[in-house]
DNA sequence: GTGAAAGCGCTAACAT
DNA sequence: ATGTTAGCGCTTTCAC
């Protein structure tokens, strides 16, 4: 920048001002510092300048997901890349693959970096460690799961009522025994699923089956086998229930294999690309992404500012698609 | 940090060594300092690091993609990730769009936060402009279509003998009226595409039948109307290929609504979630982002620790997955 | 092995 | 409207 000044025949501190195109520069001026910039490939250091700006902003945010190659995590971090760019703000992102001590190394490393804040999709139990983060400036927002043992902003969807809705209109139908099939309760998402299909039950005072449940597999296999068992036991279920987006691939292969596709209905959480296009085509209870992550850098961005508000809650209502393979009767 | 080296009793630069885990520390000391750190919740600063840090290396690079939700692009982005974070290196995203405006932006900005290298999937047709940041330190690496008027590394796949292996299968089913269906030659990889097919016909002495082919679409409804006419005609194609996902998607309900799913014959580029299990299952020729995200990450890294040696143009293979919808016979 | 001083590229606060 | 000076948090160099 010095360079510049000298090339220019001004000062460091009105190469900075043109630099940052503050008004109020003399054009004769704006016009020969912007002649040394390109005469010396002059580049701004933009990380140099936030170490001694007023509050320290590096216009840069992290986005922490489940893993930034699967379509929910992917469409999250575009809907979150387009908040970001209209306010000149950078995303650093990264995925946590369910792994807790990952999720603490990747805040802290975001952290060492300065960025403004945080958009967590969380793989840990506890967030307790962040407490002191939080103090040191950094601020957070949670997405599709809340966080355990801190406060903070949190954006979800409706997963309990939009299997409710999904699973009451399976009981209209007529279906009284619906399987349902779903990741461990451990997982927050899961348990408001599977809460919603238990609700949905009880309120058409249809006792619970275990036997028609299962909630975690180790892999794709054992949902396989689970399905397999399910479906040729004597008094098999009428319609499935699928908790999440592999579980219903898994779902929709075994019931083709044996030839029930057409006969067992079949609803699924979470979007499914060319579910519309199979046969039958799949129903599926799906979230708004885009506005689940446009809401989440909001939140963000207002605490940035400054906001100083309680911490927000939001939850953004599912949309129920229903197709053919949610109309099948008993 | 001077804080810390009072607190602890020591000097500044003992706490930086500590702090950076340098040997040669009295194990003392080094216990001192991390008590200090501790008691006052010390974060180090790595932007401020890498300011006076020889070399000035951020360990941060840029990644530039078409859009970071596209499957493409998303499964790239988790294998340049996975590259990155075995060295401790973060990665900043954008999504181009397919605006040459864009990239140029992004790139600036992303220099100006002075990543140490950028791997992109350019979106312009004029890449002279790099020249200058090249020199100033930057590095790039090229993936999915080569940069225009700047010599760079750069990772392709092959999409012209993949193409060619394809159209060459259905030839030797007896297809001789197969549709080409892509985006416009002015997108490399479109136009390599297109030129495998003209190859695979040329071998077998099959004429060109301009009115069979169509590159480049306005939106989704052109490739709809197109696809009807072709179908409708009295001289009908047997078989269509489509030279990209989108493409293949349109395609695939064309001919079911027209119920000539089981009698036309279907090959498309790129991977489809699900395309096997819709009936027929699709045949795909498909690309492996995995092994080319981390040549592009390997080649770039390599760079960034100083490597002289001349640009590469590194060329992955496709594979063929053929399935009942590239088998159906004329 | 440890520490003092200089300075990376920039912006803030205060002149002029 | 423009320039000067101090200093952001760190690493480097060099002296002890």
């Amino acid at each position: 920048m010095l360079d510049v000044a000298k090339e220019s025949g001004t000062s460091l501190k009105t190469v900075s001002r043109v630099v940052n195109g503050e008004s109020g520069v003399n054009p004769v001026l704006v016009a020969k510092v912007e002649r040394a910039v390109k005469k010396l490939h002059y580049r701004h250091n933009l990380t140099a300048g936030s170490l001694r700006r007023l509050g320290g902003k590096t216009k840069t945010i992290g986005l922490l997901l489940e893993n930034v190659s699967n379509p929910f995590s992917a469409a999250l971090h575009r809907s979150v890349e387009d908040s970001a760019r209209s306010r000149g703000i950078d995303v650093l992102t990264g995925s946590l693959d369910g792994d807790s001590q990952r999720e603490r190394e990747l805040i802290n490393g975001l952290v060492a970096r300065r960025v403004d804040g945080l958009i967590v999709v969380p793989s840990s139990d506890d967030h307790k460690y962040l407490t002191t983060e939080r103090r040191a400036g950094t601020h957070f927002v949670f997405i599709d799961r809340p966080a355990l043992n801190f406060n903070s902003d949190t954006v979800t969807a409706t997963n309990s009522a939009g299997v409710e809705e999904a699973v009451t209109s399976l009981i209209g139908l007529g279906h009284k025994r619906i399987a349902y099939l779903g990741d461990a309760e451990s997982i927050y998402t899961a348990k408001e699923r599977h809460g919603g299909y238990r609700k949905a039950l009880r309120t058409a005072k249809i006792p619970v089956d275990k036997d028609l449940e299962k909630l975690g597999f180790a892999d794709e296999s054992e949902i396989e086998s689970f399905l397999i068992g399910l479906l040729s036991r004597q008094n098999r279920p009428t319609a499935i229930f699928t908790g999440q987006n592999i579980i219903t691939l898994v779902a929709i292969r075994v019931l083709r294999s044996k030839n029930l596709h057409h006969k067992i209905a079949l609803i699924g959480f979470d979007d499914l690309p060319l579910a519309d296009l199979l046969d039958p085509a799949i129903a599926l209870v799906t979230q708004d992404i885009h506005v689940m992550g446009s809401i989440a850098a909001q939140l963000l961005f207002d605490r940035i500012d400054g906001a100083k508000t309680p911490f927000e809650e939001r939850v953004v209502p599912t949309t129920f698609a229903q197709r053919a393979s949610g109309l099948i009767k008993p």
